[in-house]
DNA sequence: TGCGCGCTCCTTGGATGCAATCAAGCCGTG
DNA sequence: CACGGCTTGATTGCATCCAAGGAGCGCGCA
């Protein structure tokens, strides 16, 4: 593969698993030197992430992590619980055999994970389960813009499983989302998707808050 | 703004106006000389529309206008469906009278349009019309991505129109729509979406029929 | 005559160098 | 002492240059 290709999926890796913060800045010669190529292929891997808008480029200022600001987040949450809720709904319409184990391999890793307490593998078992719902719609395409802003979404809703009991919760939403599917119920799937993720939004408050003290941290 | 935005948003329209037929060829060279610039702003303009999926860029065989194969285009319509659908029901949920008053007008438009017979304005006011759904959402995000799947899908489209009497059937599921929203049903305007949206899948024999043709043709 | 191998040329990918622009700091002046 | 303009420095943006990799073509061999 490119340089550039490898350059963008690295930098891509590091803001959605946090290693690279919002807000912070991006510098072409630095990343050049640290992964030992030219400028050309970092210009062209922080270009192809600004489309994406995990990166924004400002014109002769550089390019930075994106911070959308609350009301933007809120709107993408909304968006990311809509594509969700199509998701569920083709998966109930359509689900075979095989995606109803999948999924229902994926709530008891899900039921694992969170009776073990382990917040970092309740995060990895979260997102598993998530993207099997994604697959089971059956639809290709819809599953890639679903994880494209899933991952866009990644380095804030981070910070959401931190909430008091918010895991105890969330798996039991997560049990009546399958039980949705199971039942073959579309309008019931997507009500409750929808209501999952924005749940995320109703805890916005808290958020706002992470989100200052670690840009006042940074 | 600069020479690679430029051309990006330069290339982006010939594509979705039908200049650039998918399956075209995209010389680096050739666009350099067309447009006075050196090939960096054309390469970094071409990986821009790459990442939005209008064009792709195979390593060592340069760039193409994408031509997704039928089945992916099913499902690339179908994820219209459901954004258009979301949006008309965030809509039918939030609708202020102003937007209210744009949709009736952008309804009014298209009876002009489809009325007067002339099937380029009825492309435009159509356009208008969906877009003026997108916005009634209040929802700038999820706004943004309707539009972009939306040029992404305009090359298609495009050819749904000729079908006989499309135009009329369009035009009156657009009065049905504009009901629904000005009702508040949130239900009926999703499902209306979808279906005016998913006839173009309906009618997908043709579509191909007029793919094929083009691409024998070119 | 048909098939396979190798060569050459064309295209892309990456590096480097140069120019333009913006930001910040400094000096001068009111 | 404060404010404004200028200058300088750093950084981006573009052009040019070089290398590498395929694809197509021709030649040789069976």
């Amino acid at each position: 593969m490119n340089h550039a290709q490898r350059l963008r999926l690295t930098i891509e890796d590091e803001i959605v698993n946090g290693v690279l913060r919002p807000g912070a800045r991006l510098d072409e010669a630095q990343l050049a030197e640290r992964f030992g190529v030219s400028r050309t292929p970092i210009r062209e891997a922080l270009l192809q992430l600004a489309m994406t808008g995990l990166i924004e480029v400002k014109p002769r200022r550089g390019a930075v992590v994106s911070m959308p600001d609350p009301a933007r987040l809120l709107e993408m949450f909304e968006t990311m619980a809509e594509l969700e809720a199509s998701c569920g709904r083709l998966a109930a319409r359509r689900l075979t055999p095989e995606h109803g184990a999948e999924l229902s391999a994926a709530l008891e890793a899900c039921r694992a994970a969170a009776e073990g307490g382990d917040l970092a593998e309740y995060y990895a078992e979260n997102t598993v389960f998530h993207a099997v719902i994604y697959r089971a719609s059956r639809n290709g395409f819809l599953c890639e813009q679903a994880l494209a802003l899933s991952r866009r979404l990644a380095p804030f809703r981070r910070l959401q499983l931190r909430v008091r009991n918010r895991v105890g919760q969330s798996f039991a939403e997560h049990a009546g989302i399958v039980e949705a599917i199971l039942a073959g119920d579309e309008a019931e799937t997507a009500a409750r998707l929808r209501a999952h993720v924005l749940v995320q939004g109703d805890r916005f408050s808290d958020l706002i808050l992470s989100l200052r003290r670690d840009s006042a941290a940074a």
